[in-house]
DNA sequence: AGCCAAATCCCCCTTTTTGAGGGATTATTT
DNA sequence: AAATAATCCCTCAAAAAGGGGGATTTGGCT
């Protein structure tokens, strides 16, 4: 069986014109790699992505008119099989997040080289998350719990029950402890945490991420 | 300012003797890179890791005895400042989030490159957060929220709420509707999932990833 | 051996919340 | 015209939450 190799259809959502024909100019540059066209806003691009019909949008993170986070869902509703790749040059790490769950597929640094960017663009073609090595840090440091966490173990085990919407008796049962030792340990935790309700202590949990 | 190089120590916990002796010789053969012990257990590690002063543990995350993932708080414990790599042959969803929350640093797997090992090192030590694209991909998934979401926005706005531990009066304060609203958007969300409480409505959402 | 923190369990009490059962009205979009 | 989404209304009983006062036991560390 020969295998054609397929062209990789690229468009450029990007407002800064140096860095639109720069990128235009390097990606047609690779063989397999095309860009069919380069907008300067959302808006622009929206009512072309569907004949363009590109496998991978470039989209800078930072745009006059629709944000790019918020361009994301738009889109992903007119062209579903299409993968996003973030551009940025600043590192906002509320902006990071919010684009990975709107459903970007990579995030990249504008500073990145031409052939990391041409790698990134093959990576997420293949099914990866190519991530500039700042994002993989703030998104690693996302996940990392406090280790100065006032709570004992068994009250950050009932915390993280309760932040998972359980009542107190289905805690006990499922802890096998009575409902009064819970409620010992949600009062001990309200006192370290300071607070008065379930939803402060999530929250000072979270925040803290003691959980 | 003349700046001495500095010696980088690398402790291997791997329970496979030839991939520890693999990677020490590796490492060893790199100039300011040195493997100052490797163990095959934690249990033989955690009595010498205090003296051994290592900057980067590369851990195994499928160990005999003690498993990687609860080694890395006791290590964390031992030598706080040490950053821990976690090296792993098969690509395990739920053991990747378990290690980087429990506060490892990287995620790599064996089949890695010699040169991609020593630059993960070094990226860790520079505060990075090396992860090999499998494991990227892992992570940006857990990110993304399913597009299909029998939930309306709104619906999806007020279980995000719960699933913050609000109570149904506080959501209406915050959302400037009325009690009685936010209650029928909850009966429609357990119609919705097919469940009877907020426990099941939040991981029902959770594990569809609508919220 | 002695201490302390952690985890367990036991009462009291009031207020709030939840879940379920019925609805209705107004926009918006198809 | 017909869905769909979002808003609001009423009743009801059971459950849960929050705060107050305790006690006991266990495990780890000095």
């Amino acid at each position: 069986m020969t295998e054609a190799k397929k062209q990789i259809r690229v468009v450029l959502i990007e407002d800064d014109e140096t860095i639109r024909e720069g990128f235009t100019y390097l990606i047609n540059g690779e063989p397999n790699y095309a860009v069919v066209n380069a907008y300067s806003s959302v808006e622009d691009a929206m009512p072309h992505l569907q004949a363009d019909k590109p496998d991978v949008i470039l989209l800078d993170i930072e745009l006059p008119g629709m944000k790019g986070t918020d361009a994301i869902p738009k889109i992903k509703t007119l062209v579903p099989k299409t993968f996003i790749l973030m551009l940025t040059v600043y590192e906002n790490e509320e902006a990071v997040f919010v684009a990975l769950t709107k459903g970007a597929s990579g995030y990249l640094t504008k500073n990145s080289s031409t052939e990391k960017i041409i790698d990134a663009i093959q990576e997420v073609v293949d099914g990866g998350a190519p991530m500039s090595t700042n994002v993989a840090k703030i998104v690693i440091k996302s996940f990392h719990k406090n280790q100065n966490s006032p709570l004992t173990k068994r009250e950050t085990e009932i915390l993280e029950q309760v932040a998972n919407g359980k009542s107190r008796s289905k805690i006990a049962k499922e802890m096998f402890i009575d409902l009064e030792t819970v409620k010992s340990h949600i009062k001990n935790i309200y006192v370290k945490l300071n607070v008065h309700s379930r939803e402060d202590a999530i929250k000072e949990a979270k925040n803290n991420k003691y959980i």
